[in-house]
DNA sequence: AAACTAAATTGGTAATACACGATTAAAACC
DNA sequence: GGTTTTAATCGTGTATTACCAATTTAGTTT
């Protein structure tokens, strides 16, 4: 139950306290000893979680000062608050990008691999990393490090934000076939070293993706909305009240 | 001196030995209490830098059993070795998209926050910052959170990376009235909502920086030969004989 | 104004008890 | 006798308590 480490659990509240505004940026946290009796653990926890939050660069630890809450920039954008869709898209933008480049520049051994992700993925067995393979293979023969390394960073968001995992997930079941196809088609496109096919290839590969994200969600919505009516006409029914009158 | 804490100086000894291949990615480190007599610490310190590392994705610890070195993955990747020349080449592919994206959803008000950072940088104070506001607002007139996040990095990328910002500097000193000319026309192009001229005059720009890019550093890699046939020449030069020959 | 306390706060150590995981030894079973 | 299951043990991280040192800050005195 209460298996993860203890320090952890006080980042968490701290940090919590300090999104919620009730330790505000700038401003000194409670003493060491103060936050021990408050979360109600000894002193050197309260340290680690201390130093877990300077590391994760929420705060700053002034020696016989106190401990300061940091300005958080651009945290908001970080991870939170991006939806699949988003992410999709700017997928779509940036790697058809890519690809429309990398179709000048991608080697014979490069295609090889990418074939070899093909069929990896035919088999069927590890396909969500044959598919992070494909992207990041054809990130790579653009021979440009800042490309993939934007990549790299959008395929993080994708497993790291746990509402996009769960949309990514609800589509990606049974669509093996589609991924497949369109793979083929942005492989094609790059073996015969055409950029303008190799881009659209990719912009349908995502925009067919896009789609179904949007049934995928819109079908979960309306489930959501018939659970909820359920609810609702459980609490309002008039189906006891009928039964009753009828006898 | 020593001022920083001491935990952090083992984090750094344990980092170094983790690199310098002492302790192998998947191996376990020395027991807790084996690492406090061998760096001469306490046990408490042992554990906050332990933490620390962990915090840093570096070790993972697993309670009863030990700490374990992680396997770094793209860390490679992330930040060092990549050149000024990718990062901009990336940029430029990127924020075209993005200027065209923007160019058909940018409302009035961000025109006028684009405009203020015109004004800005025409004074020619908090230039670099209004050039990091120009483009911010750009990604953020796509509605997407996941481009923003995107430029975000890259553009962390230029601040953190010390080689690419010792190019920037040296090109962006003199080059204000071309990045203010730049700047402008991606503004007009954008305030009449033409997608493929916000494109062009994105790509325009960071095409012009990239030549600036490779001018500067042509010189500077002039500059260095001549340096160095200089020192050759003191070291093989015959001038010293010569004079006193010809005396 | 400068120097000097004194209080508050973090930095660091030592010793102790406990919980978890893995290994080993013993017991039970077949 | 060989195999599986169970129990004990040891190594390791987890967490606490108590104590003192170093630093910063604010106030006080000179």
């Amino acid at each position: 139950m209460g298996n993860r480490r203890l320090f952890w659990r006080i980042v968490d509240k701290i940090e919590s306290l300090i999104n919620k505004g009730e330790f505000t940026a700038g401003s000194r946290l409670p003493p060491e000893r103060e936050l021990a009796e408050m979360f109600d653990v000894s002193r050197p926890t309260i340290r680690e979680a201390i130093i877990a939050l300077e590391v994760r660069g929420r705060v700053e630890v002034k020696t016989g000062s106190g401990v300061y809450v940091v300005e958080q920039k651009n945290a908001s954008i970080k991870s939170k608050e991006i939806s699949a869709f988003e992410l999709t898209q700017a997928r779509a933008l940036i790697e058809g990008e890519i690809a429309a480049l990398a179709a000048q520049s991608i080697t014979e051994e490069e295609l090889e691999q990418l074939n070899k992700t093909l069929i990896a993925m035919e088999k069927g067995l590890y396909v969500e990393q044959a598919d992070r393979e494909f992207h990041e293979i054809i990130a790579r023969a653009t021979r440009n490090k800042a490309l993939e390394f934007a990549v790299s960073n959008l395929w993080d968001l994708r497993l790291t934000n746990p509402q996009i995992v769960a949309d990514y997930t609800s589509v990606c079941k049974n669509n093996n076939e589609c991924v497949m196809d369109e793979h083929t088609a942005i492989y094609t496109a790059l073996k015969s070293h055409d950029a303008n096919a190799a881009r659209s290839a990719m912009h349908k590969h995502f925009n067919r993706l896009i789609n179904a994200l949007f049934d995928a969600v819109e079908s979960r919505a309306l489930e959501e909305i018939k659970r909820k009516n359920n609810e609702k006409r459980g609490l309002y029914s008039l189906d006891g009240l009928v039964n009753k009158s009828a006898h």
